[in-house]
DNA sequence: GGCACAGCGATTGCATGCACTTTTACGAGA
DNA sequence: TCTCGTAAAAGTGCATGCAATCGCTGTGCC
């Protein structure tokens, strides 16, 4: 077709459609159990339905989509009961990252880690929700890096990515920001002093409170038309 | 080109070049840091390169491979620390999955499993290492499934997957099959009385126990040059 | 003798086309 | 009118072909 791809320019085709589709789902401008026409997807992103097809193929290996043989792909759907599920795990695998974090981050990790959250107390008075939540990622990918196990952080990172749908919309619940930002200072001050018990244990409760938190939002849109697949802004 | 796949027979041909490629893996037949050519992959299951491909790619998302673009795929080397890495992460996880097995199974899940693991006895006294290891994988599932947490469930198969190459050999030591047992044992006592404290820390030392184990194999083969598609000496 | 670059082979990446499966629409019979 | 059957349409699954990229080898230059 025509000649050049005007994506994010990186990578190989598929990576920018697994880049591209995946973050529509994830921010939610695809809904959840909405069909994902390979031609349309192809033709929406002016390649061909090959580089479409693969990277359907590894967004359904990362359970971002679900896929039928023969019958296509769709938005991965998540019942409660398995939103339930991913957030639990989410507590878990945050309380062993805190966990390693205490016992085995580098002086210069807990260094690092205790003055940008420090930095951050700032962002709450303003009530920066945007640059709070950016900040509010990094703490936790901190956490992630600290607790020094390429495994864990692998499984943490995914199950954080099959989570943001629903959690988009967290900090827009009133005091939700100081709040947040008490529960990080408990994990820090455990993390500071090497508790890894207690950083464990205020990790996930951290997260269980997000879980409640989201779970007002995991009630809206299980399904609905499909208005979305035209251009965006 | 012929007409019949020939293979196991179940789900498109990429699902079967994914079971294919990845045994072929997980079973050490293909070692890591081998090249796997896509052109040699699909002559050698009598289908055509696009599946094998979907299929390269599917797995690399598992962890399975190595996929650098342009450069194409290798079977993935996991280095000693990597994999010290994932048995923590193996550990900590069957810890959660006890954990919950106590706090969560339902009568007949709890009869089941300790019937199950009464009748293997038997397989310890008869020195039977081969049934002993499928047993010992169901017994594994059965507290995986326990949990009723399906996204725990999805990351400790996937995790136990990229962990089965280092751990074929674990039941070749010396009295380990009566040392598994044991440790089997202390684990569906805890689950049976609910203590899932107990269950956690049992299934952990379990796994750090295996872990052990198969460090000694973990040893052999990092790599080795390429003998193996072609003719050596 | 060593290094750099150009040409060539090998291999990957993507597009297109055809076959097969599923779905849907329409019509005949009850 | 409802149900069942059948056929067309839509859409997925796979094969094949071509373009692009990487790596290697050989040659020229320093």
């Amino acid at each position: 077709m025509s000649g050049k791809r005007s994506l994010i320019r990186s990578g190989t085709t598929v990576d920018q459609m697994v880049r591209a589709i995946g973050d529509r789902i994830v921010t939610g401008f695809l809904r959840p159990g909405e069909k994902l026409d390979e031609a349309s997807l192809a033709a929406r992103f002016d390649v061909s339905r090959t580089p479409v097809r693969e990277a359907l193929g590894r967004l359904s290996a990362m359970g971002l989509v679900e896929r039928r043989p023969n019958r296509g792909a769709t938005v991965a759907v998540v019942t409660q009961e398995h939103l339930a599920s991913m957030f639990e795990s989410m507590a878990e695998l945050e309380a062993i990252c805190a966990r390693f974090s205490a016992e085995r981050m580098t002086a210069g990790e807990r260094r690092a880690l205790e003055s940008e959250h420090q930095a951050s107390a700032r962002l709450v008075q303003l009530g920066a929700e945007e640059d709070y939540e950016y900040f509010n990622t990094e703490f936790h990918t901190r956490l992630y890096r600290g607790a020094h196990s390429k495994h864990i952080y692998e499984l943490t990172v995914m199950t954080r990515s099959r989570l943001a749908p629903f959690r988009r919309a967290q900090f827009m619940l009133p005091g939700r920001l100081a709040k947040s930002w008490q529960e990080h200072d408990v994990i820090v001050t455990a993390i500071m002093r090497g508790d890894g018990a207690a950083a464990g244990q205020a990790a996930k409760d951290h997260v269980s409170i997000v879980s409640e938190a989201s779970a007002v939002f995991a009630a809206v849109d299980p399904m609905k038309p499909a208005d979305s697949i035209g251009m965006s802004s």
